[in-house]
Order: structure tokens, then C-alpha cells, then sequence
DNA sequence: AGCACGCCGACT
DNA sequence: GTCGGCGTGCTC
């Protein structure tokens, strides 16, 4: 590590010893920079504040301060940093490791994780703010006719973006002109934090006479006799008063006396009443209410057995059923931690799930607590931020990026429904998953983790067999719910029998018609999306295949297109055989599409709601449909995996699982144990708030063994058998070794060079004598890097670390002249 | 990230 | 002949 403290130079080499810093930008910039800090900033510089720096020619940001040195060795001279912008470090020390390390694991640069880890409003840059700065006198005659015309500008307002101004005065680049400005000291760079974050304020009212005094209040009200409004609102202040015995506030009095605001303001004229602006927390009502926690002898034994864990393990993995009470477990748990100060972080894995908890959670803890998700602005986000960092907030509930949280004190993590993917950021660099990045938060701070789930994941389920997590259970239902009756149907059985409409056996259509007959609900599981999944030509056998992934393309009927599920490719739906031109094209297989179809068929007095990523495309499309699903406006959901992600919903007495085959068909061992995760889920489901509820699994093998754990209702049985069979059969889920032929990559980079460099290179790569001093190398190796990275993209593995092998291995088949497999080896564990 | 630089194709 | 598209490389 490196130091903190501000740099302790002897006096005697203090004029000629030089202050270096490094600084990470928020930007997508491939390493650290390196600046010099003129004298007279050198005392406010120290590690973790920001910096006002240029980049380029033009181009201004604040960085964070990661290291300090008195000596560097550089090549070229250094530019000074501009400005030092805070007084205090805006993060912890640890921090900067915790981003580095995060930085090397997911193969991206520390200055995306930066970006990913600050509020924005802590990263400025060119659309950072201006102002003019007031005291010092400006000397027009000095200035160019742009920087008048900026000075003019700015005058008329506040404070204005550099990006605004120039907009405002149509210009390419404004910082020659601002720089100058800046030197002759007329304008300067505002942090926007201090202009923007107003702390939620709130007037309070107060009284201006002796409230103990009978004698007083007596005249008052005599004072008062014309004024009725104004006494009964004086009496309700005193009411109110009385019982809180602390400052009313405004809204509150107002509405509690009914009353309106200018009958206030004449009490106050007349100086009875005094009205005083306060900052309030905007999680104010600290009522912290010690609700106590009644834990059944299950759930006391599994809190018993984390805490014990704890002290052997940093990591302990909470297996509880659904139902089952977690949520008391981890609040007895939270209550230890907050009653020492200390703080929790209880990450969630989507914003519905911080909904659930809030309300239980703003109660116990109150002001001590913050709620960290997207929908939070920026304002509140800088506010949770600066007191995280001052151990003001004890516990954070939030989604993926409150890992990123300045904690000063951080002692628990829990880590809620782990299994999730949503924990995973896919979108953006960096492309990590909380669960890992957590652990690892852990392991530097000294806080422990506990991961909750009634289906683990198989990493957390493989750690905890192999005694690198702790491992605590309950498998007793807490409510008085019983477990839904299981009915397996035999689809083989049912189309003998002619029972089939459509892909609805007798008896799944029977029990829908009676459950929706009763007002009820129903659920159904299809876990494919689209229509049919393969077209195929009558006439030869041509199936229709995507150019790119090789596998077949599933038929929309919505569009009437040609669908690649793998790379999102589409083509509109042909008329004929591609091959024989023949045009009786056959769709087999089917999705939640069809299903749909058949259920406006076979249900037509109710309405069917589909959920898979065609109709949740949009924003909140997802959300309204759930919504009307809850206010019983359709009263079938019908969908891919997406159904089991839902609430539980009042009415649904019944699920079904169209086709439990499709299940087990996948050759990804992830697939398979996503997919009995989510039957477990399905299942545990129905009848959640019923007495009991149903679930009927339509398959065409049901002596397959898995069921007898299906029909007893041992979910928890089920899945643990999945686990353990894949376990005994070796599939480490950490080191996983990959092997990509590079020889159908050359042949793609090859393709791609000659287009963009010329034929002549197909003949120099194809002979492979490429040597390393030829011009081409470098575009070469990119194009190897970038055609590697798509295939691993592709088949769904993430590219921490591996970016240097890969590097190294094209150097080497451009020396030797041989195509090698390449062998990545991803030992990915953190733990 | 943004911007300069440089190389090709499409135009007054 | 130039304008402007994008691909590549650099910023301390």
C-alpha cells in the first residue's frame, strides 16, 4: 500500500523536490497519468481528492489523486495539475486497490471501473460548470471578443456548462478562451456537488411566548378572539406540542389543524408564531423502532449456525426454502452489527426487491439507513455517498452498485436471492458480479458475507461443499402454507389417449378451466420464446439456419420474421425453401407464442398475458404488465423464465409447466441447473398464500428420477441431488479450460485483412510468415483479439484476465507460423 | 472518452 | 481539385 499521509520532505531539499501524483481519470483510459503538482498545491493534495487536470490539447477533467511519489521516472515532461478540488479525499484509500484489483480481474481499465463506481455528479469534466468570479475586477480591454462574450454570458447566469456556453456561442472549443480566463482569474471551475446538492430542508414552527404560562396563553387567545382560524391553529400547535414535545414541522401542523398557510402567516406576523428552516434528512423519521424478532426454534438454529460459521468462515451461504423467513434471519443478524456501529450492506437483486424490504427496513432503521438504486437521483446518491464515508449510514439496502459504496466500517454483507443473474453487470465495463466482487470487498475490509437463497447457486453450492463457504439451512416452512400438490402428466400417455388440445393435456385444460371458473389465476412456464423454434422444409429437410451461429432460427409469428436467438440475427420469413425452392415449410417445436395462440382458442373468455423478451422490450413494459396481471385485468401469465421472477401474486392457485422435457435438453450444465432452479421456484410459487395450490408438469418421461423429488415436494432434495451429481462428475465451475481452434479465426482475420489491407496479405498470413517487423502486426493482432473475444462473448464466458494469454498466444502463432489451439485456462476464483 | 490525424470515396 | 466519412492512436 502506499501512503496517506501528506508527504514529509526535509526542509533543506524542499525548494528543489518535485511533487508527482497519479491520477485516474473516470474515463475509458487505458492506464493511470501521471502529474506534477506546483508548489502551491502541494499541501492541499493528498490521496483520494480530485484534481482539475487537461488532457490533450483541450480537454479538462477532474481525476482522483491514486498515489503520490517525490520522484517518477518519465521520459517527457509532465503538465501541472490545474486545481485540487476538495479539501478532503471524496474516497477511502482502500478503495483505489479494491477498483485496481477489480480493474485487472475484469480485464478493463481502472478508469471504467472509476466511472462505474462514482456518482456522476463526483466526475466532472467538460461538461462540468463555470462561474464567474466576482470579487476580482475584470479588465476588459484585455480580453479577446470570445471572452467577452463568454464574461457577458456568464454574468447573466449562475453558473453555466462549458458544453452550454459552447452551444451558446456556437464554437468548437471554448478552453483557450476558459484557460485564460481561469489564469487572469476571472472565471473558475465549480464543483458542481457544492452548487447543485442542497440538503432536503424543511421549515419548522416554533413558538415565541411561554408556553408554560397560563397567564399568557390566555391573552394570547384573547388577542386572538376575532381571529377563529388563527386560535384554533394556535391550539392545535400546542396540542401537537405537547405530545412531540420537540419543533412542529410546517406541513405537518397545517394539515393536522387544517389550516392554510396565510392563517399561519399572520401568527407569525404577529410574532406569536416563529417559523425556522432546517436541513432534514430525507430519510428523516428516525424512529428506529425496536420491533422485536420472534424467531421459530428453525429459524434461531440457522442464525445460530451463521454466526457460528462466521468465526471460521468469511463467507457463509444461507440455503433457506421459500418461505421459509430469511428475512427475520437477516434482520436479528442486522440488529447485531447496528447496535456496535458497525455497517451492513444488504445488496438486492433488482429495484422490486428493495420495494419489498423498504418499508421493513426504513422502519427498524430509519435515518441510519439508505436505499441505493437506479431510480435515485444523483443529489441523494452524492448525500449517501458522503455519509457512508462519515459511518452516518449504517445500512445500505441497495442493488449491484452500492458494492462501490465509500464504507468506512463495513462489517456484514448479505447478498439476497444469489443466484441471480442480475447480480451480474453485462452491459457495461466492468463486467463483474457483485457475489465476487463482494467477497473480495469482504476479504479487504474484514466484513463477512452471507449469501441467501432457496436455490444456490451452483459456484456457492460447489464453495460450500468444498469448506470455502460456511453453510447454514432451514428447510421448515414458516407460514402455515402448505406445499402445492405436484401432478405429473404423461404427454405420451395423453396423446394416446387423443387428450391433447393443442399442447394442453385433459387434465392441465380441465384444472385451468376450473381455477379460472373460480376467479382465480394461472401461471404457465414455457421456456422458449417466439413461435416455433425450427422451420423446415417439407419437400428436402432444409431447415432455416443462422449464417452466423449455425444453429436453426426460430419463426415469429408477431413480425413474420426469421429469428437467431444466439446473435439476434433476423430475416424476414421466406416463402420458399431456400435449397429446393419448394414451399410447404413446416414449423416444428413451439414457444410461448403458440402457446398464446392456443390460449385465446381454447380460453376465449379470458385474457392471456404473454412475458418474454418481445413484450418486455420496452422500459416499463414489464412492469405494467405485471401490474395488470396483479389487478386481475388477465387471468393467465403465460411465459418463458421471466414468470418466475415475479411477485407473488394473490390469486394464482395454479402453475403449470407446459413441457418439463425441453428442461433437461440442454447441453450447458448452467442451462440445466438454471432450469431446475426455476421449476423450483415455479413450483414453490403456486399456492404461496393459499392453503394449497397446484402444479402440474406436462412431460413425456415421468419415471425420470428427478420427479419422485418433484411429487414429494423436496425442492430443496431436488435441487441439492442436481448439484451434487454435477459436482461428482467434475465440473469445476471455476477453471474451466477453452479451447478455440485458431485456425478457423485465422481464417476469419484472414477474410477480414485482406478486404481492409489487400490481397497480398491473404498469401502472407495464409503461409504464415508473418513476422513481427512487418507494418501489419498490430491491426493483425487486433483483429485476432477482437474475432476471440466475439467467439468467447458468444458462448457466454466472461474475459477477465484472459486477455493477456490471448495476446501472447497470437504473438506466438505470428512468430512461429502455427496455428496452435488456443488453451485458456480461466481460473476465475476469488475466494 | 474525445480528439487529431490520415487515408479513401464522392462531390462542386 | 476538396470535403468529410471512419479507422487508428494518443493523451501524463
Amino acid at each position: 500500500m502506499f501512503s496517506l499521509l501528506p508527504l514529509q520532505i526535509a526542509d533543506e531539499t524542499l525548494d528543489q523536490r518535485k511533487i508527482y501524483i497519479e491520477v485516474i481519470l473516470p474515463i475509458k483510459m487505458p492506464k493511470t497519468l501521471y502529474y506534477l503538482v506546483p508548489k502551491e498545491l502541494e499541501n492541499k493534495c493528498k490521496v483520494g481528492v480530485r484534481v482539475v487536470v487537461k488532457l490533450g490539447s483541450k480537454k479538462i477533467h477532474t481525476g482522483l489523486v491514486a498515489r503520490i511519489f517525490d520522484n517518477i521516472e518519465q521520459t517527457f515532461e509532465l503538465k501541472n495539475i490545474i486545481d485540487v478540488f476538495d479539501d478532503e479525499p471524496i474516497i477511502n484509500d482502500w478503495q483505489i486497490g479494491y477498483w485496481e484489483w477489480i480493474a485487472n480481474y475484469y480485464c478493463c481499465t481502472i478508469g471504467e471501473v472509476a466511472k462505474n463506481a462514482m456518482p456522476s455528479h463526483l466526475k466532472l469534466s467538460n461538461d462540468s460548470f463555470i462561474k464567474i468570479n466576482t470579487k476580482n475586477e475584470i479588465a476588459f480591454n484585455d480580453l479577446s471578443p470570445t471572452q467577452e462574450k463568454i464574461v457577458y454570458l456568464l454574468e447573466s447566469s449562475k453558473k453555466t456548462s462549458i458544453i452550454d456556453l459552447e452551444n451558446k456561442l456556437k464554437a468548437k472549443t471554448l478552453y483557450k478562451e476558459l484557460k485564460d480566463l481561469y489564469e487572469k482569474g476571472i472565471v473558475s471551475f465549480i464543483d458542481e456537488i457544492i452548487e447543485t446538492f442542497k440538503p432536503k430542508t424543511e421549515e419548522f414552527i416554533y413558538h415565541k411566548f411561554d408556553i408554560n404560562s397560563n397567564d399568557e396563553l390566555i391573552q394570547l387567545f384573547e388577542r386572538l378572539k376575532n381571529a377563529s382560524k388563527q386560535s384554533q391553529l394556535l391550539n392545535k400547535y400546542l396540542l401537537l406540542n405537547k405530545k412531540y414535545n420537540e419543533p412542529i414541522k410546517k406541513s405537518i401542523l397545517l394539515q393536522e389543524a387544517q389550516s392554510t398557510n396565510s392563517i399561519l402567516q399572520e401568527l407569525i406576523t404577529k410574532e406569536i408564531l416563529e417559523k425556522q428552516i432546517k436541513a432534514i434528512d430525507r430519510y428523516s423519521e428516525n424512529i428506529t423502532k425496536k420491533i422485536t424478532i420472534n424467531l421459530t426454534t428453525a429459524q434461531q438454529k440457522a442464525l445460530d449456525d451463521i454466526k457460528k460459521d462466521f468465526n471460521n468462515f468469511q463467507s457463509v451461504l444461507l440455503q433457506g426454502i421459500t418461505g421459509s423467513g430469511k428475512t427475520l434471519i437477516y434482520l436479528s443478524l442486522l440488529d447485531d452489527f447496528i447496535e456496535k456501529r458497525e455497517q451492513v450492506l444488504f445488496l438486492v437483486p433488482d429495484i422490486v426487491l428493495t420495494s419489498k424490504f423498504q418499508n421493513q427496513f426504513i422502519e427498524r432503521y430509519g435515518n441510519k439507513l439508505a436505499i441505493y438504486h437506479s431510480k435515485i437521483t444523483t443529489q441523494e446518491r452524492v448525500e449517501i455517498w458522503h455519509k457512508i464515508k462519515k459511518n452516518e449510514v449504517l445500512v445500505v439496502l441497495g442493488v449491484r452498485s452500492a458494492v462501490f459504496l465509500p464504507f468506512s466500517n463495513l462489517k456484514l454483507i448479505v447478498i439476497d436471492e444469489e443466484h441471480e443473474n442480475t447480480f451480474k453487470q453485462k452491459e457495461q465495463n466492468p463486467k463483474y458480479h457483485t457475489k465476487d466482487i463482494a467477497i473480495y470487498l469482504g476479504s479487504i475490509l474484514g466484513a463477512k458475507t452471507l449469501l441467501g437463497s432457496a436455490t444456490p447457486s451452483f459456484e456457492s453450492f460447489h464453495n460450500a461443499k468444498r469448506n470455502k463457504f460456511g453453510f447454514a439451512s432451514i428447510v421448515e416452512r414458516y407460514t402455515q402454507v402448505k406445499m402445492p400438490e405436484i401432478e405429473l402428466v404423461s404427454l405420451v400417455k395423453e396423446r394416446h389417449q387423443n387428450g391433447m388440445r393443442g399442447h394442453f393435456s385433459s387434465i392441465l385444460y380441465q384444472n385451468m378451466q376450473k381455477t379460472l371458473d373460480e376467479g382465480n389465476q394461472v401461471i404457465l412456464f414455457q421456456n422458449r420464446r417466439g413461435y416455433a423454434p425450427v422451420v423446415e422444409c417439407q419437400d428436402c429437410g432444409f431447415v432455416f439456419k443462422c449464417q452466423n451461429c449455425d444453429i436453426s432460427l426460430t419463426f415469429h409469428r408477431t413480425f413474420k420474421e426469421l429469428i437467431c436467438h444466439y446473435c439476434g440475427y433476423k430475416e424476414v420469413f421466406p416463402k420458399q425453401c431456400f435449397e429446393c425452392n419448394g414451399t410447404e415449410l413446416k414449423l416444428l417445436g413451439f414457444g410461448t407464442e403458440q402457446i398464446e395462440q392456443e390460449l385465446n382458442e381454447l380460453f376465449p373468455k379470458f385474457k392471456s398475458i404473454r412475458l418474454d423478451q418481445e413484450t418486455t422490450r420496452t422500459k416499463n413494459a414489464f412492469r405494467y404488465l405485471i401490474e395488470q396481471f396483479e389487478n386481475n385485468e388477465a387471468q393467465i401469465l403465460v411465459g418463458t423464465q421471466m414468470v418466475t421472477k415475479g411477485l407473488d401474486f394473490e390469486r394464482v392457485n395454479l402453475v403449470g409447466i407446459i413441457n418439463a422435457d425441453q428442461l433437461f435438453r440442454f447441453p450447458d450444465f448452467r442451462a440445466v441447473e438454471r432450469s431446475f432452479s426455476l421449476m423450483t421456484q415455479v413450483a414453490g410459487r403456486a399456492g404461496r398464500r393459499h392453503s394449497q395450490g397446484k402444479v402440474i408438469i406436462q412431460t413425456s418421461n415421468p419415471s425420470h428420477p428427478v420427479f419422485t423429488f418433484v411429487q414429494t415436494g423436496d425442492y430443496i432434495g431436488l435441487y441439492n441431488t442436481i448439484i451434487q451429481e454435477r459436482l461428482e462428475h467434475n465440473y469445476p465451475p471455476f477453471s474451466r479450460l477453452i479451447n478455440i481452434s485458431l485456425k478457423s479465426i485465422t481464417e476469419s482475420v484472414v477474410e477480414l485483412a485482406s478486404k481492409q489491407l489487400g490481397d497480398n496479405l491473404k498469401e502472407i498470413l495464409g503461409n504464415r510468415v508473418l513476422g513481427p517487423e512487418k507494418p501489419y502486426v498490430s491491426k493483425i493482432k487486433n483483429l485476432y483479439i477482437r474475432n476471440i473475444m466475439l467467439k468467447l462473448e458468444r458462448i457466454n464466458i466472461d474475459i477477465p484476465t484472459i486477455k493477456k494469454e490471448i495476446i501472447e498466444e497470437i504473438e506466438l502463432i505470428l512468430q512461429n507460423k502455427t496455428f496452435r489451439t488456443l488453451k485458456i485456462s480461466l481460473d476465475v476464483d476469488p475466494y
